[in-house]
DNA sequence: GTAATTCTAAACCGATTGGTCAATAATAGT
DNA sequence: ACTATTATTGACCAATCGGTTTAGAATTAC
């Protein structure tokens, strides 16, 4: 007994995560995300509750959407230099993308907003160790090491870092070359 | 023939750099910035023109403070694993540092600003560089490593991103434990 | 068809945004 | 002492901020 929403919540979210993504949590108004979305204030409003929540929402999609590649790319088999090597891809592929060098939402979103809301820092913590998981077990595929469990927890979270220092110094502008050395000396190093 | 002027221009521009240091360009207004600098906003913007130019200021101010301290750890005596070692756990002091887990504002400016300010990215490329020179110095210290040319700028960047990464995580919440496997897997890797 | 319900659209809110300006206060050279 | 020059100040500006509310359009159950 109601008139159906003329929108997609899953579009809708996906506009406002990339929103949020190139401009950081401040740097978008509600204008922007009004004219990202499609949708007028009111309806946003009505759908999303208030600007942070409907931050909160655009970045856990990002987990959902980005990350899960980034967790695929760990699984898919091969030796773990092939794995880790294919992560790694995927930041350079992300950073010279055609769509405009968004970088990381999860590294905007560190620094930007997980230092003075603790909702943002669960949501982070959360896909980190979701990342670093992935990352152990990539590291003991293809038993080119069976390395022992600390090592090779410290390991992964090394490469955890790796992985967003990569994102950071390709979103300041890194070169090609940069992000390719990075990626050939992180495997030579496995 | 003139007035002088009451306050000291590099006590302004440090406050101003806190500001921006932890809450960003967006999320920090002017009225912060007169709340931390304890000028009036017309002697602000007679200063240091507007509030752009003196983001760039303080961006500047920190790549002269903070870099420098980074570069001097790096070339302080004793050998690649102990310069580099002394680097990252500049990185782990800042984060559990009582001051109040600012993290890199380098990050912050590359994460928020440099996709869409060219000045910011120019800052920042300049001072990475500055850092990975520093880097490839200490890598080839201690005559323990004489390794190639090619090879060590590779490590060298590769630590570059590593320093950047582990700023992130740190400022995303992460254990003083995570930090520290970090930094041991990487000089490990050395 | 009509009443109930739920959507969208746009006007509207006070507060805050980045930025300017004219008036005043303080100094330096003469 | 007087004038030229500069610094500081607080009032002021239009525009935009995040958020609410009201009016009207659309749809369903009956």
């Amino acid at each position: 007994m109601a008139r159906p929403r003329e929108f997609d919540p899953e579009e809708v979210l996906h506009a406002a995560m990339v929103a949020f993504w190139r401009k950081g949590y401040d740097g978008t108004s509600m204008r922007d995300l009004v004219g990202a979305t499609g949708l007028k204030k009111g309806s946003l409003y009505a759908a999303f509750g208030d600007k942070r929540s409907l931050y909160h929402a655009a970045l856990d999609h990002y987990g959902e959407r980005e990350l899960t590649a980034a967790v695929a790319a760990l699984r898919a088999p091969g030796s773990a230099g092939a794995r880790i090597g294919r992560l790694l891809d995927l930041v350079i592929d992300g950073a010279r993308g055609a769509g405009g060098r968004r970088g990381c939402f999860f590294c905007n979103a560190s620094n930007d907003q997980a230092p003075s809301d603790a909702t943002t820092k669960d949501i982070l913590s959360r896909n980190i160790e979701r990342l670093e998981s992935a990352l152990v077990a990539a590291l003991r595929a293809g038993k080119e090491h069976a390395c022992p469990t600390a090592t090779c927890r410290r390991k992964a979270r090394e490469l955890l870092a790796l992985y967003f220092g990569m994102q950071t110094v390709a979103k300041s502008g890194a070169s090609t070359d940069m992000l390719a050395d990075i990626k050939k000396s992180a495997l030579a190093a496995l």
